[in-house]
DNA sequence: ACAATTGGTAAGTCATGACTTACGGTAAGC
DNA sequence: GCTTACCGTAAGTCATGACTTACCAATTGT
């Protein structure tokens, strides 16, 4: 138990790209398909496609054919997981903080009462 | 407004390394210094404090010099934004996906009525 | 059957970045 | 003052991955 990042990582790996970000934020609204996505970026289509694999690889994305095309959509699960992790780095790292500001607060306490005795 | 990933782009791209995760959660228990870190990691030190800027950089946290060590320290409230973003998108997400399901019923309703109706 | 649309895959190029060793610089202890 | 501990930086190597063009497969419509 030293770290779960199995999943987690694969997410964060895909999650690291700008495009694959763009892609992402273009699926808020709904499902899309390849073209329309490509239309609406900087690169070409077949670099969308590979995006989209590592992203279905990571599990954020779900791919429906319909007709000639596949649709891709958010799996909002996904972005639950990627949530947990980081409500629990995020409590472990607020407590350590009020921890360290308890320990600060102690310390000064005591080299003011040392100034004050000497 | 198409994107505010400003700051959210150096995070991710921060977090995208497996080594520089496992500083982080190295870090879930309060502040370290280099060589303490370094030593549970399969990584040699200047690379550790190559990791440690990007992740400095990125705001995600902070030093601290004490006599010849340097504390490092996660700031939580990095984390926080971090989760703002992805609180964002799973509103988001949620939504489409409903929307998508209640697209989907109606289509069903429609179909089945046709196929009672021949 | 055939042409057109849509999109995944292969092969190759090129930049980025993660890592190493070597070195310099600063603060504590003798 | 000199050594020792701690750590950042420089320079260089090497693997990964993001992108391109070219090609191929599958579905739709005429």
């Amino acid at each position: 138990m030293t770290n779960g990042s199995s999943s987690i990582d694969l997410t964060f790996a895909a999650l690291a790209d700008p495009t694959r970000r763009a892609i992402v934020s273009g699926l808020r609204g709904g499902a899309r398909s390849v073209g329309d996505l490509a239309a609406g970026l900087p690169v070409s289509r077949p670099a969308v496609s590979q995006h989209l694999r590592v992203l279905t690889d990571a599990g954020l994305l779900s791919v429906e054919q319909q007709g000639t095309r596949r649709m891709y959509a958010l799996i909002p699960q996904s972005v639950a997981d990627l949530r947990r992790y980081l409500d629990n780095l995020w409590d472990d790292a607020l407590a350590a903080y009020a921890a360290e500001a308890r320990r600060q607060a102690r310390a000064k306490t005591r080299s003011q009462k040392k100034e004050t005795k000497s």
